[in-house]
DNA sequence: TTCGATTTGTTCGTATGTATT
DNA sequence: TAATACATACGAACAAATCGA
């Protein structure tokens, strides 16, 4: 979505708005805070309003920037409301929806394997952090999952850093380590709940969960984290195709 | 999407966008052909040419008009390639896709069931049709689904137009009854495959499988099929968020 | 092959409306 | 109230793709 090329090529309003994704990414506005007005931005790059109006359209739609009428353009942040559901996709069968909370089970270093390398594009056997934990929903424990970043990228990431954090793991990354997530991929599959899971979830074992590999994004596609999720589906599913309440609403 | 709502107020644009949606819902326009050009709907529409390329742009980004610049602006079909894997999720593990091969089981009529009813926004015991089918991918019966459809908006939908079709499901209900499903929601979750999955797809029962359970839509929201299909997951994915690669590219 | 007509795509500029501070 | 910022609407000009004469 925010078109990886720098692209110097290819429409005017293409290339403004790849000039915007690289600011963006080397943090020259910070997460929540207000980018230059459309007039100034259009003025700074030479073009119509028109146009740069277009460059952040693409953005705006990507959920990458926010519009507000009368106040201005921010950098979307992983602490609102808004944003919490764009990447919990798990609701009780009723239709209810509720946001997780997270209970750590262990913070560790490592060495990526070839999956977790193969996932987040970087070479086996590079450092990175592995955590667990499980997310309970209305009190039950539902979801079990390992969480493998690469270290590199979360300099100063520590268990207390981990533990002690306010909002979600996407807030952390984005406040703490300028890390902006801005888009998932998720594979997903039916298998029998593997001994560690069915303990977390106090399921019997050979239970049917579902598994869900998530790598998530930052600009210009590239991977920043590798996610396994085992859920309990007997009383809840995982939504797919939910983004037309995302885009219209 | 479609801004379901008439709505004779709010922006001249989306005014224009509903008008544009009530005539291709009437069945102005058929599937693959041309509408009238931005040049002449604006002049008909009595606004700007903007304004009009506004309007279509939504329902563009909707996939349910496709532009072409030289050529005109079309109304979306199922049986391009382009569209083909907008409504299929699964892929091998390995990351390849390939279009199922459908094999009808059984081709009933009957009377919804308060489930049916329910996801179908009709009244418990109104007539359906109930289809049965395997898909086959590389030859081996991976997927085993049930289809409910109300019988009124299918009329002459019999086994035999069933079983002769080219091309897609939902390119037959397009061409053959004027319906257009521009949109699905999709519910997953992970249980034990029951006697006649486990059958239909040479399992042992008790296999995990994935269920996902679809609705899916034409314009206004109104839903026009109850699809539940069982997945065989031991080789093959369900793929989440692929709609990056859709609106970019 | 060339040319011209048609259609969408891009870019510009301006004016006015609406929400926020 | 006034200033600011985004939202809507209009119109014009040219570019690029397509198609048929």
């Amino acid at each position: 979505m925010p078109t990886a090329s720098p692209a110097p090529t290819g429409p005017l309003y293409r290339r403004v708005q790849a000039a915007l994704t690289r600011r963006l990414a080397a943090g020259a506005w910070k997460p929540g805070e207000a980018i230059p007005s459309e007039a100034a931005l259009a003025r700074e790059f030479k073009v119509s309003i028109g146009t740069l109006r277009k460059a952040v359209d693409e953005l705006a739609a990507g959920n990458i920037l926010v519009r507000q009428q009368g106040r201005g353009t921010f950098v979307a942040t992983h602490s609102e409301d808004r944003t919490l559901f764009h990447f919990f996709h798990i609701a009780r069968k009723d239709g209810a929806r509720e946001l997780p909370v997270h209970e750590l089970l262990s913070f560790r270093a490592a060495k990526a394997s070839a999956a977790e390398a193969g996932a987040l594009g970087i070479g086996a056997g590079t450092p990175v952090l592995r955590m667990e934990n499980t997310l309970k929903l209305g009190g039950k424990p539902l979801i079990f999952d390992g969480i493998v970043v690469p270290a590199a990228l979360f300099k100063g990431l520590t268990e207390a850093v981990y533990r002690t954090r306010e909002g979600t793991i996407y807030g952390l990354y984005q406040a703490r380590f300028g890390i902006n997530v801005i888009r998932i991929s998720e594979r997903l599959s039916a298998e029998s709940a593997p001994p560690a899971t069915a303990k977390a979830l106090h399921l019997p074992t050979h239970t049917p969960v579902l598994v869900v590999r998530r790598i998530a994004y930052t600009y210009n596609d590239t991977p920043v984290e590798y996610r396994v999720s085992w859920l309990d589906t007997r009383e809840h599913e995982y939504l797919s195709d939910l983004w037309k309440g995302d885009i219209r609403e």
